[in-house]
DNA sequence: TAGTTAATGCAACATTGTTGCAAAAGTAAT
DNA sequence: ATTACTTTTGCAACAATGTTGCATTAACTA
């Protein structure tokens, strides 16, 4: 019966994603500790908050993870939405409420999504 | 006035792309070429067919870069389609005739797109 | 065929992510 | 508060992927 604790880093971490409006990525996340744990344990503290359902990660254009918070997974775990990837200032955004609709050939059985806009965000255009 | 010259390492490369039905990573393609060139010169290549526009580059949702041909892009150069990438046999395909719809918020200007959907391919489900 | 310069190979390095193991810290029971 | 148990952490080492500088090789041009 194995039962997660509440640590300095987790709490630490969870919170950072949780305010900031934009997905961070690991050496993002590093920067903003400023020494608080080690690069392995921030590693480690991601993969258990996803585990958790907290957070869910992107994998941006450029192959650079990110780590958002899950605020729209409440009531059900999905993530059927749409992640805009600003090319100036480099943010990446969950556009919760937009879902893409689309008519795959036969055969092909989803199991989830994965949808980048890279462009230019309303602060940069 | 620098011009490109063929070598054995880009036609190689090249045709292997050209004739594979699915996008291929630096690894399989440094596989299939067996110690023909260094992995460097792979990165190289790859980079000046990008710039060519005669490859693209697709970001699966691992974080592992594939390569594809652009065959859809003969007259103009856009890749508006989705990619489809099997959980099972790890295969990232390209369904160039499906283009999804969305409506974006206000000031959001999109310039690439960037769809991934995992799942089970027609031979694996 | 000789000269020019693009392309290559090699070594070194950076970044990102993973794993094993001993030490530290959180939790629950006494 | 102290003890015992187990999760979490830090450290070191490693792997995969991608980049850069530089001397050498090879493709094109005149």
């Amino acid at each position: 019966m194995k039962s997660a604790r509440t640590t300095t880093a987790k709490t630490e971490i969870q919170e950072l994603i949780i305010s900031s409006s934009v997905a961070l990525s690991h050496s993002e996340i590093q920067k903003s500790l400023e020494g608080l744990c080690d690069r392995v344990s921030i590693y480690r503290v991601l993969e258990r908050l996803m585990e958790e359902g907290v957070i869910h990660k992107i994998v941006n254009v450029d192959g650079v993870v990110k780590n958002a918070w899950c605020h729209s997974c409440s009531a059900k775990h999905c993530h059927n939405h749409i992640h805009f990837s600003c090319q100036k200032c480099k943010v990446v955004t969950c556009l919760d409420n937009v879902e893409p609709s689309f008519k795959l050939p036969k055969n092909y059985k989803v199991s989830e999504m994965n949808f980048t806009l890279p462009g230019l965000c309303p602060q940069c255009s």
